[in-house]
RNA sequence: GCCCCCGUAGCCCAAUCGGCAGAGGCAGGCCCCUUAAAAGGGUCACAGUGUGGGUUCGAGUCCCACCGGGGGCACCA
């Protein structure tokens, strides 16, 4: 390894430890690195993590013990920049929690593997030609030495990178089960496509036009059951991002309409992409979010996305036309203000505008055409429509985000409203999305602001269905939103009026069902998932075209399809502005392996493979399927395997999803990697391919670790490391070289010149005070910022360890076999029932507060300045509970002591009660609320007892002056409350 | 604009069911060890919990409003 410190010159090494007089055997840098490596070399050789399979290919079941434990962190990204100081966090936290329950008897499973398919790698092959997976692997070799050095116990036998052959040839396995599968509404779960065929072919479901099955051309039933697909081809509109040269999916795209990777301008076009019909699982994806043990931020994040709502689909026919043509379909959640709609919207693309804009103007429409507001000038309604499209196509979304002013043009049709008969103008306006509902609205502008903000601009009538809350209107209030009584909602058949919000949803939805004028409808802002991107370093599809272009699921004989080697990886970029161009892959170029040969079923055949490649999502919504059974060459993990570590366990909870035991990872994943890995999982359930129906059974957010950064008067930063802080006047200043220079805080990165690198951080402490740094800052769930002279306090608590255990002029014990007196006994047990609760609860900045305690207390009584040593009987207590924080320097300290086997698996020191419990109990005595007295009682004392005593204690007696309390309040254990 | 989280010594953080505001670390003062130094040992001080109300015998903890910081969503019908 690169940061092998024993190769540095002897006398460096010294200065490291303080210069001459520092004892040989002190615990400083090059001692704990010594250890560091020779336990970490130890561990590897004995193999000491590997967690034992029940079954497949690693089957261990006899060595399966304990309950079991699967551990997990987020896959990480091995980028080219190696780790900071921030990355480790939750890794740490992770592994002193693994430590924490292997020693106490728990079978855990812990592994670490690479999320390494991505653009930097790709971006880095375009400029320099060096093939993808070669920066890729070094840069894996990198991430796993810096991983080693921190002692993470990691079962490393199972570690898998995305890019391994080996493990995307199962991505594309699972690929084609969820190509090969459809949504059965009915049973509300996915089915093989082959059952839908068999449907089809029995005639227990009909052809969309009728025909029997049997009388379809084959490309007919194709086309048919391909539109039933989980994972389908479509031409719908997508997000193309010429300068990066591929397509995006929504998550990828911000809210401003740019890209989030690069920052470039995104565009939508009709382009045919592979997309994934996660929209099936709308509605299951938000219920299960309340059988997870999950923040409720983060459940807040996913329901947020997905936005189910309920409402109601109303048909409004349209006026004067054919009555066979279709009418305008809107969505909408509030259906009890429908007597309110006093126009209607269609999102310009909506596909019924051309189809009821009548040729001329109606008569009537100069009248409400001030200004030309409706008509926009135009002769007839379709100029006036071409024209506001074209306008409404220029707007990038961004001028769509900033510029709320609500603009639109008459189509000059009219359609009736169901509840009332009235005629409402019908309008073309882009703040109607054709990607919601029905890309139609009804406009309520009295119960609604963005129709109040239109009817105002163009002239439209207002009517309220809601009565406002009192003094509303006079505050100038506008569209009203809220909760009421309806009004002005009555016709010959219903009246809402005088109704409460839901009791009048419900009745008018009931009057539409009957009328067969609409019906409920649960509209979700989800859409489907765009999975394919133009690039070389992604999974190929399963996949090719034939002759009709028609795409083809290779069958699973022809896995792994591996990418082919070529020349150019970059897919061809484009100006970041030009709309009008077409994605062009890497993949299109690679001739001979383009190009197949197949026997599908119709004989030998010419085929076209699929030239796109699977985001980068793809390998991480189930690689922590494949760390339980990595080897396994028949299954992407074996049945029984993935049932032991991930399997429901109704005596956690009756409705039990099963899961990952603990995943602990940053918020930023909160909806997309969480989201799409939950829906692959429920897939793979449904088709009976895993038993547990949600990935992730406990999800934990960390903290993040945070830096300062300073810029000088130009703006640049400069490096952190040097600048000085000093009090001027009580105010704290910053200088770099003389200068002054202003602090700002945040993220850690290379360009903001504030780095730390573990590497750094291990060289000049060793690996276990850098652990111990980090999990004693603050618990997992909080961010803190770094602060490397703060670093030295951890160091010198384990050097006081070192120390009261080890003589540091003859690197002997020092422990001795003496009977520990009494009050160092409850300290110890007091302080195992402590670390036990705070490890559990992740509370490692308190455990570790405990240790420190503890250890203080045995310096004082049994330190280097006394003649006995510290008991056997405390020390090793004292060692095992270390150990989860501090690794090495546990592991060399328990061998110290004498005894020859790791403590890897325990054993952990168990409380024992009688110590817990003291013989006596001081009570603090208030008066009114405030401390008076104190008074010292047998532990076993009576309520009574303790009363009795309280108000016979003598400063009270002379504050009662003979006064009858009127009341007295005696917390056991606690305190005693005299009200007077 | 809407939703979520967080405000405790100079700094990072503790405080069980509402029960004496301090466990631990950094920085600081003093003392010891040392020819000297410190990444050695010891010891000390420092806040009344962002602000204002309320509930309670008792509030850092519960409720309401506000202020400050962080995050998410945002023309989603």
């Amino acid at each position: 390894m690169s940061t092998d410190t024993t190769t540095q010159p002897a006398a460096e090494r010294a200065g490291a430890e303080g210069g001459q007089g520092t004892p040989p055997f002190r615990y400083g840098a090059a001692l704990a690195g010594d250890i560091e490596r020779k336990w970490q070399d130890r561990w590897e050789t004995e193999g000491t993590f590997h967690a034992p399979n029940p079954s497949g290919p690693w089957a261990e079941p006899d060595q399966v013990s304990g309950e079991k434990v699967y551990l997990l962190d987020m896959f990480p990204y091995p980028s080219g920049a190696g780790l900071h100081v921030g990355h480790p966090l939750g890794f740490i936290g992770t592994d002193v929690l693994g430590r924490y329950l292997r020693m106490t008897g728990h079978n855990v499973l812990h592994a670490m593997g690479f999320d390494a398919f991505g653009l930097p790698a790709e971006q880095y092959a375009v400029q320099t030609g060096t093939h993808p997976r070669t920066t890729t692997e070094a840069n894996i070799e990198r991430y796993k030495a810096q991983l080693r050095q921190l002692g993470l116990g990691h079962d490393q036998r199972r570690s898998v990178a995305t890019t391994d052959v080996d493990f995307y040839r199962w991505t594309q396995w699972i690929f084609l089960q969820i190509y090969n599968a459809w949504y059965d509404e009915d049973a509300q779960k996915a089915r093989p496509i082959s059952e839908l065929e068999a449907e089809f072919a029995q005639g227990g479901r009909s052809t969309p036009d009728g025909r029997d099955w049997s009388e379809l051309t084959g490309a007919e039933q194709r086309e048919i059951i391909d539109s039933y697909r989980l994972a389908y081809i479509s031409e719908a509109p997508v997000n193309w991002c010429p300068g990066l040269g591929t397509v995006l999916a929504n998550e990828e795209v911000t809210a401003d309409g740019r890209s989030e990777r690069g920052n470039f301008p995104v565009f939508r076009r009709n382009l045919k992409q592979w997309m994934m019909r996660i929209t099936a699982y709308a509605d299951r994806l938000v219920s299960d979010l309340d059988r997870l043990d999950w923040p409720e931020s983060v459940k807040a994040m996913q329901r947020n996305w997905i936005g189910r709502s309920q409402g109601a689909r109303v048909q409004f026919p349209v006026v004067g036309v054919d009555p066979a043509a279709p009418s305008i379909e809107v969505f909408t959640t509030r259906p009890d203000t429908l007597f309110g709609a006093t126009y209607m919207v269609l999102a310009p693309e909506h596909p019924l505008v051309d189809e009821i804009a009548p040729a001329e103007w109606p008569a009537g429409t100069a009248e409400s055409d001030v200004d030309g507001r409706w008509t926009g000038g135009a002769a007839t309604p379709a100029e006036a429509i071409a024209a506001y499209r074209a306008a409404a196509a220029r707007k990038s979304e961004l001028d769509r985000q900033e510029n709320k002013d609500k603009t639109g043009v008459f189509t000059g049709a009219y359609a009736t409203n169901p509840v009332n008969g009235q005629a409402i103008p019908v309008f073309v306006a882009d703040y109607v999305l054709m990607g919601y509902g029905t890309g139609a609205i009804m406009a309520v502008p009295g119960q609604d602001q963005r129709d109040w903000d239109f009817a105002t601009a163009f002239g439209l009538p207002i009517v309220r269905t809601v009565q406002p809350s009192e003094g509303f209107e006079s505050a100038g209030g506008e569209a009203f939103t809220g909760e009421g009584p309806a009004i002005n909602s009555a016709n010959d058949e219903i009246s809402l009026n005088g109704m409460g919000v839901a009791e009048a949803k419900a009745a008018i939805t009931d009057w539409l069902v009957a009328k067969g004028a609409g019906s409920a409808q649960t509209q979700y802002k989800l859409r489907d998932w765009l999975f394919s991107r133009q690039r070389y370093w992604g999974e190929p599809f399963p996949v090719a075209w034939d002759a009709d272009g028609r795409p083809v699921a290779l069958p699973e004989s022809e896995l792994p399809v591996e990418l082919p080697e070529i020349d150019d990886y970059s897919p061809k970029t484009y100006d970041p502005d030009a709309a009008d161009t077409e994605p062009e892959p890497p993949l299109s170029r690679a001739q001979e392996w383009l190009d197949v040969e197949l026997d599908l079923g119709n004989g030998l055949q010419r085929y076209r493979r699929e030239t796109n490649t699977m985001p980068q999502w793809a390998g991480s919504c189930w690689y922590y399927l494949r760390y339980l059974d990595p080897q396994n060459s028949d299954r992407f993990v074996d049945a029984e395997v993935e049932r032991y570590w991930l399997g429901k366990d109704t005596t956690r909870a009756a409705d039990d999803p099963g899961g990952v035991d603990l995943y602990v990872g940053g918020v930023e994943h909160a909806v997309l990697h969480l989201l799409y890995a939950r829906f692959w999982h429920k897939v793979l359930f449904d088709l009976g391919h895993v038993s547990s129906e949600e990935p992730f059974r406990r999800l934990f957010n960390q903290g993040y670790i945070q830096a300062y950064a300073y810029t000088d008067a130009r703006g640049t930063y400069v490096p952190a490391e040097e600048v000085v802080e000093e009090l001027v006047d009580g105010e704290p200043r910053f200088t770099w070289n003389g200068q002054p220079v202003n602090r700002e805080y945040g993220k850690m990165g290379k360009s903001l010149r504030n780095v730390v690198t573990p590497d750094e951080i291990s060289e000049r402490y060793g690996a276990d005070t850098f652990r111990l740094y980090e999990m004693s800052t603050g618990p997992m769930e909080v961010s803190r910022p770094w602060s490397t002279r703060d670093v030295v306090g951890s160091q010198r608590f384990l050097q006081r360890v070192w120390r009261n255990l080890v003589d540091e002029q003859t690197g002997e014990s020092r422990v001795s076999d003496a009977e520990p007196d009494t009050d160092t006994l409850r300290l110890l047990h007091r302080t195992i029932a402590g670390v036990h609760a705070d490890y559990t609860a992740l509370h490692y900045n308190t455990a570790a507060a405990k240790l420190i305690e503890l250890n203080n207390h045995l310096t004082k009584v049994y330190g280097p300045g006394s003649q006995t040593g510290v008991p056997r009987s405390v020390a090793e207590p004292l060692v095992l509970m270390l150990a989860p924080l501090t690794p090495h320097i546990a592991e060399e300290l328990w061998s110290v002591l004498g005894h020859d086997t790791s403590l890897a698996h325990g054993p952990f020191p168990v409380a024992d009660e009688q110590y817990l419990v003291a013989d006596t109990v001081e009570y603090p005595i208030q008066v009114n609320g405030k401390v008076r007295s104190r008074i010292t009682v047998p532990a076993d004392a009576d309520l009574e007892a303790v009363k009795a005593a309280a108000l016979g204690e003598e400063k009270i007696v002379a504050m009662m002056d003979g006064r009858e309390p009127r009341k007295v309040i005696v917390v056991p254990n606690r305190l005693v409350n005299i009200v007077i």
